[in-house]
DNA sequence: CTCAGAAAGTTTAGCTGTTACGCTTTTTTA
DNA sequence: TAAAAAAGCGTAACAGCTAAACTTTCTGAG
């Protein structure tokens, strides 16, 4: 299906040699102890090189395989079953994301445990997944039939997109999750009369 | 009241003197423009002196004024009215906030313009804002009688807390709080049947 | 087939933010 | 008044990142 020739398979292949290189050594001594003329030794290029396929720099070469995660949020609300509202469409949908990977992968331990203790990375990691926001408004506004810039819509793609970065960390990040969609789907007010 | 001997009055004029010099180069000609160094050489003072004063990097240059808005922000909460819920609480405390700001000092439509145009500033901006998380969720989760840490009160604090950010850039910035703070009211199914 | 051009890669050299180190000067204080 | 403490200085260096000019390798149209 997917038609490479020489030429591009064997960019792909540098440009896995050098994220490899990346996640071993990082994983290795640390983020902060490994430079970025080391990693592209460890992968036989030029620095040049380096930068030239990984242009948003050093954190970029943690994330190499940014999947269609947008279009996923995109359908979890367009495709939700009658009668389940948005956030609770969110909600599971990004339970379901969580517990697939982790039993999936086998070195996303390393990987998670990594960006986990690595500041610059929480960061890049964060800004990554909130570029989706603007399209996850989109869809929402166009399924409650509001203006694609309405900010209550905003809100809400911006806060659900934020839930899993929030609950990072807790002693009981399910539960702490339903807590967060708890608040978004029925507000304070909501979640103390019970 | 404040007892001041020669040495840190000198100390505090050498902050001052880099602020100043920071702040207008920086409005002159754009951020990305101007090297540390010039900002150094402006205020007569070696680079090594300018990272003394300002450890966290060239962007703390510019929020030399961090006055006490965690104190406000946990008073917000605790000394509210009777009746009146916690997000409306933090909601009016906000608008009072920003509207206050911008009839007061002259040049701090200057700054604003700066950071809103520089995404390096808005970072470190939001980062700084974000660091009262812990005090209001500590603060919220007491009002409550919850537990410290409890998942509900640090998403209600950092929501509230980023609810300033999101807005920013509307075109009616007043009205789109409303909208947020009205979701971490009542919720998402709260806002729709009304 | 072939050859011109696109694309990947290299070398070199440099810029910018940031820090370490060792030294001088000023202010405080014992 | 001597010594400790603190502010500042200059140099040098490191890390991330980029530009420029040049070489090699692949692709594809004639």
């Amino acid at each position: 299906m997917t038609e490479m020739g020489r030429r591009e398979r064997k960019k792909a292949a540098t440009r896995q040699s050098l994220a490899d290189a990346a996640l071993r050594l990082f994983t290795e001594r640390g983020y902060d102890e490994v430079g970025v003329r080391e990693i592209a030794d460890a992968a036989d290029v030029s620095v040049t090189t380096l930068f030239k396929h990984f242009p948003d720099g050093k954190e970029a070469l943690v994330f190499d395989q940014d999947v269609d995660r947008e279009a996923a949020l995109v359908a979890a609300v367009r495709e939700r079953p009658a009668g389940q509202s948005v956030p609770e469409a969110l909600h599971r949908m990004l339970l379901g994301e969580h517990s697939r990977r982790v039993h999936t992968d086998p070195r996303f331990d390393d990987f998670l445990r990594l960006v986990d203790t690595t500041p610059a990375l929480r960061e890049y990691a964060r800004r990554m997944w909130l570029r989706h926001e603007h399209a996850l408004a989109a869809a929402i506004a166009d399924d409650a039939g509001l203006a694609t810039d309405d900010p209550g819509c905003r809100a809400l793609a911006h806060f659900a997109l934020e839930a899993p970065v929030l609950v990072r960390g807790s002693r009981d990040p399910d539960t702490a999750l339903d807590r967060v969609f708890d608040l978004l789907g029925n507000g304070w007010s909501g979640t103390r009369a019970g």
